[in-house]
RNA sequence: UCAGGCGGCCGGGCGGCCGCUCCUGCAAGCGGAGAAAUCCCGCAGGAGAGGAAAGUCCGGGCUCCACGAAGGCAAGGCGCCGGGGAAAUCCCGGCGGGCCGGUUUAUCCGGUUCAGGGACAGCGCCGCAGAAAUCAGACCGCCGGGACUGCGCAAGCGCCCCGGCAAGGGUGAAACGGUGGGGUAAGAGCCCACCGCCCCGACCGCAAGGAAGGGGGCACGGCAAGCCCCGCCUGGAGCAAGGCCGAAUAGGGAUGCAACGUCCGUCCGCGGACAGGCGCGCCUUUGCGUUUCGCAUCCGGGUAGGCCGCACGAGGCGGCGCGCAAGCGCCGUCCCAGAUGAAUGGUCGCCACGCCGCUUUGCGCGGCGGACAGAACCCGGCUUACAGGCCGCCUGACGCU
């Protein structure tokens, strides 16, 4: 929710946000994904989240910037599209959202990454 | 071979590479996170969505809460018979009614469908149309008689009155049974034959029910899915149930001090009676339970923080036996998903299948496509969705013998 009015990209596939968090510049990587209603039903959703799962695992340790949550939100093409092009949405999202703030990016993220996550406070 | 109907079954297969969850075994350290409970980190092996996992419409298991007795009331559900089943409004088989079809027209056969107890307990309703809709009725009509200072040569016609009829017309979902004949002024179960209907009913069946035969000219309409009557059944909430471990705050209990709705007794601890509040579906009788204000100390409970519940079950598969079947019994064998930020996948090939195009017609090459849909405590049903395919039975058409 707190990364709702973060920096955000969409493409044709994917749209991404991302936080950093102040409190935490060098700590994890995280990630959050969802789908809503309007994409389709379980079944669509489900395989929707897997295919944005399976490429943040791809992606996220080679531009992800430490310290930041990332929510990958899918859309009605994220299920049809074909998986290099997918691939590519996500790459080009990071890699804008890396260079807004903060300068270039700081190389691949070295810190291990989280289990996909969204609620922020959970180790509160 | 094709088409249609009904029933049953399946719901692509194999393999790379990279991941996720759980289980088992081994390993592991003064390891990491956290206040704690508890969780996480390595390696190997194994397992990992459905016929509907769906809708959440019924029935259970399981869990907690409630539940003194009697009588009455209210509310809801179910409703042919037998069997199956833990149970159900479920399943199987039968009976009866409606509809459809067939022929060898009979106590026949097949299919399909039905919330299928009661319409002599009572109330109510039956719109429109129609003359009349349930103690029913006479518009047109048919027949007989009479009057006429109407017409006509006449037979007769017209009009009015009295009476008879319910066959024909017309209305309707339904009009005091249908067809044929006799009969009559015209008619009518008025009489007769056949069909239908009602009553009794040998005998058959566990039963629902069937029924030979006999009797009766024949009336007794429908709706109970409008109220109702009869019979039977019925507490509530749900795994966010519930249990355990465990911070803070508020609230709770015990002890001490102050204090006690009224009255009585008192060994001053308290006990008894009455009154009121609350609870037991409602009411009555009766009977219970609980309760009647502030400060300090200790205790306990408890919060979506975690663990258990949480997967051996009305279980799966195979065989044999019983049964028309639903299903049941015995034996053998197997252990078969457990997420919760919600795992069971991502991606790339090959093969099979369907369609389209090219086709030197070799099933050779290329392209496209594969439904409905994702376990959430677990079972049994029902309902709904569904690409494509397989099997069985029935019906029809064509071909062959």
């Amino acid at each position: 929710m707190r990364a709702r009015d973060a920096d955000s990209q969409a493409r044709a596939g994917v749209v991404v946000q991302k936080r950093e968090r102040a409190d935490d510049p060098e700590g994890p990587v995280r990630a959050g994904f969802t789908a809503t209603k309007k994409i389709g039903n379980a079944v669509i959703r489900n395989r929707a989240k897997r295919r944005l799962r399976e490429a943040a695992r791809l992606l996220l340790p080679l531009h992800g910037r430490p310290g930041s949550d990332y929510v990958f939100i899918a859309r009605a093409r994220t299920v049809s599209r074909p998986w290099p092009a997918l691939l590519d949405d996500m790459e080009s999202a990071l890699i804008s959202l890396a260079r807004r703030k903060g300068g270039p990016a700081s190389g691949p993220a070295h810190a291990r990454r989280h289990r996909p996550d969204k609620d922020e406070t959970a180790h509160g």
